[in-house]
DNA sequence: CGGTTATTTGAAATACGTCAATTCAAGTGG
DNA sequence: CCACTTGAATTGACGTATTTCAAATAACCG
C-alpha cells in the first residue's frame, strides 16, 4: 500500500517550522461549516504541536476506554469492527481534517474502534472541545456540530449502500463520495486504501472489487491506481452512483 | 397484516381513563435507564392526553422539516430512506415506548423519514426535553441520553449486519434484537411486521427472508406468524445472530 | 535484490434475486 | 354466514450477482 505524502499544504500562514502548518486541514475543513474568528484559529493551532503520530495499523480508540474527541491531521483512519471469525465491517473512513471520538457515537463505545489506515497524525482535541459546548455561539462549536452531522449524514447513506445497492453502484457511490470529501471534487485525488479496505467497508470481497474496478477502467468511468482515483466520466459515475453522497445540494426521497 | 392490539398495560398506576396509562411504555422504558422523581413521571404523564394517532402507512416525520422529539407510546414505526427506483433501506424500527427525532439523526433531515408501520400513537416531546438539556442531573435527561445511545449502538450493529451477515444469519440478529427491545426476552413476543418490512431492514428480497423464515421454523429455532414470533431454540438463534445485540450485558461502556 | 503484501485473473460453487403462481388470512358488503 | 376482494405468505423454477478457492503477477519495503 502507498504511504501517501501528505497533502500539499496551502502554507501562506505557516511561518515557524512546527506545529503551525500541520494544522492546515484541519482548518481548512472547519472553514468549510463556519467562519472561526482568530482567536479560534489560535486555538486550533496550539493543538499542532501535541500531535502524535501512529503507524498504519494502530489501533487509536480501542473498545471500552473512551478517548474523547480527536482530530486527524495527516493520514487515513477508520472506524470499524472486527467479527470473532475474522469478517470486518468499516463504518466510516477518516480523512485528514476529520475527527473521531466525539459526538453521538463515542459512548456508544466496545462496539467500534478506530484504527489508522495510513501513518496518521492525531490531536486531542477533548480540552479544545470542553469549554464550548453548547454556548452555541462559538465558530467552533458550529464547525464541530456541522462536521458530526454530516459524519451522521453519511452513516445514513452508508447504510443505504450496504443494504440496498449493487456492487457496482456501492463502488461508484464510495469513490464519489470520497471525491467530495478529499477537498474540492477534483477529477484525480488521492485515495491511499487498500482493495481489501474498501471492500470491507462496501461490505463486498476484495477480488469482487477487483472486478467493479477493472470494469469501471474499462468503461472508461473511473480509474483507481497507487493510491490516486482519476475520474474520466464524472458524469457516468454519478448515475452509477444512485445516491447523492451526503454533503451537498441532493434531492432525497419522502 | 394484523393490527397489532396495544400492550396490556400494568395499570396500578392509571386512574383516570384518558392520558394517563397511555404512557406507561413510555415510562418503562425510561425505568430501564433511570430512575425518575415524582415530578418527572408526572411531566411525562401530562404528555399523555395531548398525543395523537396515525394509521398505518403515514409518515410522521418527512423531508426537510424538523420535527423535533416524539415518542411512540402504541404501535410500531420505522426510519427509512426510499430510493427513486423504489428500494428501500429501513435504518431503524420504533417500538412503542422509543422515539424519534431528537439526538444525532435527528439534524441529519433530509436523508430519513418516519413512516407508521402500524397504527401508532404519538406524542411530541420537544417542550419536554427542551428544557433538560445538559442540566444532566435530572432522570428524563439520564434515559433520554441513554435511549439515544443505544440507538446509536444498534446503528453499529445494523451496519454490520447489512454489510457482513449472511441473511441467515442477519434475520436470526433481528429477531434476537427485537426480543431484547419488545421486553423481557420472553421467548413469545409480538413483531408485527410484514415480512417486506423485515426485508428491507436487512437488505434481503422478500422470497428470500420467506425462506430463510421457513428454514429457522423447519429446525425448530423460532417461529415468525401472524405477528407473532415464538423462540424454541434461544441458544441456536443466539449462535446464528453472531453478534449479541445492542443494550444488554456484553463486555461493553465506558 | 528477496521477501512480503497487494492486485489480478480463471474456474467453480452458492447465495440471493426475480418472475410468476398459488395459497392463505382477514375484512367487507350483502 | 357467504361470496368477494385484497394484501400477505409461500413455493417452484430459473437467472445472476457475488463469494470462494487457487494461482499468477505486480508493486512495494527494507
Amino acid at each position: 500500500m502507498v504511504e501517501r505524502a501528505a497533502p500539499v499544504l496551502n502554507l501562506k500562514l505557516a511561518g515557524v517550522a512546527d506545529g503551525l502548518g500541520v494544522v492546515a486541514p484541519l482548518l481548512r475543513r472547519m472553514a468549510r461549516f463556519a467562519d472561526l474568528t482568530a482567536a479560534e484559529i489560535e486555538q486550533v493551532r496550539e493543538l499542532g504541536p501535541s500531535r502524535r503520530r501512529w503507524r498504519a495499523g494502530t489501533t487509536l480508540l480501542a473498545d471500552g476506554r473512551t478517548t474523547g474527541a480527536h482530530f486527524v491531521l495527516s493520514g487515513w483512519a477508520c472506524s470499524q469492527r472486527v467479527l470473532r471469525d475474522g469478517r470486518r465491517q468499516i463504518f466510516d473512513v477518516i480523512l485528514p481534517g476529520e475527527g473521531f471520538g466525539f459526538g453521538p457515537i463515542a459512548e456508544a463505545q466496545g462496539r467500534q474502534a478506530v484504527v489508522a489506515l495510513t501513518s496518521v497524525e492525531v490531536v486531542d482535541a477533548s480540552a479544545l472541545l470542553e469549554g464550548v459546548h453548547d454556548t452555541s455561539v462559538g465558530g467552533l462549536w458550529r464547525a464541530t456540530r456541522a462536521m458530526i452531522h454530516e459524519e451522521d449524514a453519511r452513516r445514513l447513506d452508508h447504510m443505504v449502500r450496504l443494504g440496498r445497492l449493487t456492487a457496482y453502484e456501492k463502488t461508484a457511490h464510495f469513490i464519489l463520495e470520497m471525491q467530495r470529501r478529499t477537498g474540492g471534487g477534483a477529477p484525480n485525488f488521492p485515495l491511499p486504501l487498500t482493495q481489501e479496505t474498501i471492500g470491507d467497508a462496501l461490505g463486498i470481497s476484495v477480488v469482487h472489487l477487483n472486478r467493479v474496478l477493472r470494469q469501471l477502467r474499462d468503461e472508461n468511468v473511473v480509474d483507481l491506481r497507487s493510491g490516486v482515483a482519476r475520474v474520466h466520466d464524472a458524469k457516468a459515475l454519478a448515475a452509477a452512483a444512485i445516491l447523492a453522497p451526503a454533503g451537498e445540494e441532493q434531492n432525497s426521497a419522502r
